[in-house]
RNA sequence: UGGGGUGUGGCCAAGUGGUUAAGGCAGCGGGUUUUGAUCCCGCCAUUCGUAGGUUCGAAUCCUACCACCCCAGCCA
């Protein structure tokens, strides 16, 4: 019913094909295996493959795999199977290091065109030279070496004759151009390290502008979508496909990327959360990664829903976290079985409960009788929340209190009888149920404000609770000097709660909510002995609102 | 300071000279409800960074100014 929301790259697309410029478009998604892939690139994985599925076109997986130093195996298996978690199947999976004899042999060719020349200066002289914002840089002494020389000495490079950081192969522009990207940019370094995949084949490597327009071009891409922090690049990215005997003309465009509320998104920074120990791991739950979102309980659904109804466009944002629990929540409500669990009990006694304990049905969902039923049980000794009895009650409170009446949901109509306190802290509250209030076959008529959720307490079982808050206590944790003093000590609380018998089983592909508390998801090291569950997010709670 | 971008309600975001400036999220009010959830309904920008100008008519065109973001890796 809700047309989806249109933003300005597919607005050209079918702009593109209904002037009949275009076919179908070409995508992809080129991520760096030096990390595991977050929040952001979720945008980029939606767009990309969105707009290839939308329009019949195609999208790749193609691994910017230029810079050995950094990336490895482990990052290209986990980006792969973060992509497939995430709904999507390329069409295509390659590797710039797929290129690396076709860009070789292309920079050869812009050394016979006179538009690449090696440079034998140092790092130091190189970064010296630049010149900076203002003033235009230094023409390099080895500019004008000739061509013969230059093609030479690069394939000595390429033969392994020069140690790393000897020389490099530079694009011949100009030193004086506004865009310093421009300023002979390096498009080849020596680097003596093997590659995950090229093994030892190479010890030079071309940078990303000499690899990623190039790779587009040879993968026919139509639309290189991008971040805006490459918008500077593009002018180089249009002139080597000028310079180069390429087989299409991609272009690139560029959008804004996304900014989250109280995470960060750097590599860099996801990278120290991991090595100093502030999390378990990239796939932590409180981790903005996809694998951290994934174990939280996210649903790839949800992410998805969160992806459109943040748009694109190439305004700077910084969306807050409640778009992306929003989505999330969305999606759970209809997807998630609802158990009663307690996390924080006060005993119940039912001192008029006689019989042997009931055995009720209760659908896993309310509005989805296909997800079936299970049993759990009523009997005469209970568990509640503590937050859901209140001595001395705050106006507006229905849930129990002392000689008040409140429903335990798909149960009975208990009355409040007596408050027992040990050392001062209630410990068992005594009521009394009403028969005639049988949930699905009440006679009673009668009216309680307040429905709350509980556990038998003969059956319930135990299982382990993983409570999360928010990683950081600012808002914009990206901008503090150290991470170390934004993180927040309490954004792991390990809890225990009461569930009924059917939630005590692993089942660690479920998505669960606990009836008026939240979503949560088994975490994988949940075993059948030890079951352990994740706290996705909490459900709304207006009245928590209204009382704080 | 040079270059490249961006400015529409609390957060996103449509809109590209002509009905009362879409929609989502949040918020507020109401209804339904055996989850204070979900669901449903209603309300929520005389105004589009600011100041001028063009025009019968401007968020949309022009001028100036202001604010913020990106760029000086042999990272991507």
């Amino acid at each position: 019913m809700l047309e989806k929301p249109t933003h300005f790259i597919r607005t050209k697309i079918a702009e593109q094909i209904k002037q009949g410029q275009l076919d179908v478009p070409v995508t992809r998604f080129p991520p760096e295996p030096n990390g595991y892939l977050h929040i952001g690139h979720a945008k980029s994985i939606c767009l990309n493959f969105g707009l290839a599925q939308e329009f019949g076109g195609r999208c790749h997986l193609r691994f910017d795999d230029t810079n050995p130093a950094k990336e490895s195996q482990e990052y290209i298996d986990a980006i792969e199977a973060d992509v497939r978690w995430l709904g999507f199947q390329w069409d295509a999976l390659h590797h710039a290091s797929d290129y690396f004899e076709t860009l070789y042999q292309w920079a050869v060719h812009l050394i016979q065109h006179g538009d690449a020349y090696v440079d034998e200066q140092s790092a130091e002289a190189i970064r010296a030279t630049r010149g900076t914002l203002t003033e235009p840089g230094v023409e390099s002494p080895y500019r004008d070496r000739a061509t013969a020389e230059n093609v030479a000495r690069f394939s000595q490079m390429r033969a392994g004759e020069l140690p790393d950081g000897a020389a490099v192969l530079r694009a011949k522009i100009s030193m004086a151009s506004p865009n310093l990207n421009l300023r002979d940019p390096i498009i080849y370094r020596i680097k003596h390290v093997s590659h995950p995949r090229a093994g030892d084949a190479w010890c030079i490597y071309p940078t990303y502008d000499f690899a990623h327009g190039q790779s587009d071009a040879i993968e026919g891409i139509t639309h290189s979508l991008c971040t805006l922090e490459f918008e500077d690049h593009r002018p180089l990215y249009e002139w080597f496909l000028k310079k180069l005997p390429v087989p299409s003309k991609p272009k690139q465009t560029e959008f804004s990327r996304l900014e989250l509320e109280g995470t960060v998104t750097s590599k860099r920074k996801l990278n120290t959360l991991v090595t100093e120990g502030y999390v378990q791991g990239w796939d932590d739950p409180r981790m903005p990664t996809i694998a951290g979102l994934r174990r939280r309980g996210y649903s790839p659904e949800g992410i998805r829903l969160f992806c459109e109804r943040i748009g694109v466009t190439r305004k700077p944002n910084t969306i807050e976290y409640q778009i992306l629990e929003g989505a999330v929540r969305d999606d759970l409500e209809g997807r998630a079985q609802k158990g009663l669990a307690v996390l924080d009990p006060i005993r119940v006694v039912v001192d008029n409960w006689t019989e042997s304990p009931l055995a009720l049905e209760i659908p896993w969902h309310p509005k989805h009788p296909e997800y079936g039923s299970r049993v759990a049980y009523f009997g005469p000794e209970l568990w509640i929340d503590r937050s859901d009895f209140e001595e001395d009650p705050p106006e507006g409170f229905f849930r129990l209190t002392p000689g008040g009446s409140v429903r335990l949901k798909y149960g009975f109509i208990v009355d409040h009888v007596e408050t027992i306190r040990v050392d001062g802290r209630i410990e068992t509250l005594i009521v009394r149920y009403d028969p005639a209030t049988r949930s699905g076959q009440d006679q009673s008529g009668r009216k309680v404000k307040g429905t709350i959720h509980w556990v038998d307490a003969n059956t319930a079982q135990r299982v382990a609770i993983r409570w999360y808050g928010p990683l950081f206590t600012v808002p914009d944790p990206a901008r503090a000097d150290e991470l170390a003093s934004v993180i927040n000590p309490e954004s792991l609380i390990k809890r225990t709660a009461w569930v009924e018998p059917a939630m005590a089983v692993c089942q660690p592909d479920a998505y669960w909510q606990f009836e008026r508390l939240g979503f949560f998801k088994q975490d994988p090291e949940s075993t059948p002995k030890h079951v352990v569950y994740n706290l996705t997010v909490g459900l709304k709670d207006q009245w928590a609102k209204k009382q704080s």
